[in-house]
DNA sequence: TTGACTTATCGTTATGTAACGATATTTTTA
DNA sequence: TAAAAATATCGTTACATAACGATAAGTCAA
């Protein structure tokens, strides 16, 4: 009654997580999501902050919504992205808390 | 003096943050972090916990070694391996908190 | 020293992904 | 309706990565 047993996440899940850690494993997709998690931005925005053209932009954001990171609403011309996935935000957490300046 | 100002992460930080994680995505490599997260092991170990063989769970495990993962250390004909980099227990644990049983 | 065992490296092939230009789609405005 | 603006999709090319068999290197035991 006093061991610990250990038991691994099943292979499909860790299929999953290695899938999603894929999508999130590009700088300007990292720099999407660092600031959907503050605000909603348009394609147009997020492209403009990433120094890229739109269409591209729009290639990394429907990749990142196909997964469930994101929501896209029109707006008239525009499409707004934000947040959906809600374990994002603490995933970005430890990023920053590596990767960050302050540390 | 009240606006919050939000400041993003530097590229060249998104670039090496983007890197590790594409070395973290993979199914194997994730049961080996997890592994490792918890106790040492022989790099024979993880390839029959993986099920995979050895020579190509010492592929994973360089390539993790390379990226400041991993430690090794060689022991007579077996070489442990084991976490160095103290981030990767957190990130495991928001990974897990997603995709894990009980979530 | 020879052979067995464990781990690491190499070369090849197949597959996946990124970036790009061109073009299509949707919506607004003239 | 026509043109402009914003976003999405397509086809191509270049590059990265994964898996694999073969082989090398390091270690131990007979």
């Amino acid at each position: 009654m006093s061991e610990m047993e250990t038991s691994w996440m099943a292979l499909d899940r860790l299929e999953q997580a290695a899938e999603c850690l894929r999508v999130l494993a590009h700088p300007h997709r990292l720099r999407m999501v660092e600031m959907l998690l503050q605000d909603r931005y348009s394609v147009g925005e997020l492209a403009q902050a990433c120094d890229i053209p739109s269409h591209m932009a729009s290639e990394h954001l429907m990749l990142m919504k196909r997964c469930g990171f994101l929501n896209a609403t029109r707006e008239g011309r525009n499409v707004f992205y934000s947040v959906k996935e809600p374990h994002l935000s603490s995933i970005m957490a430890c990023i920053q808390s590596r990767f960050g300046e302050e540390a």
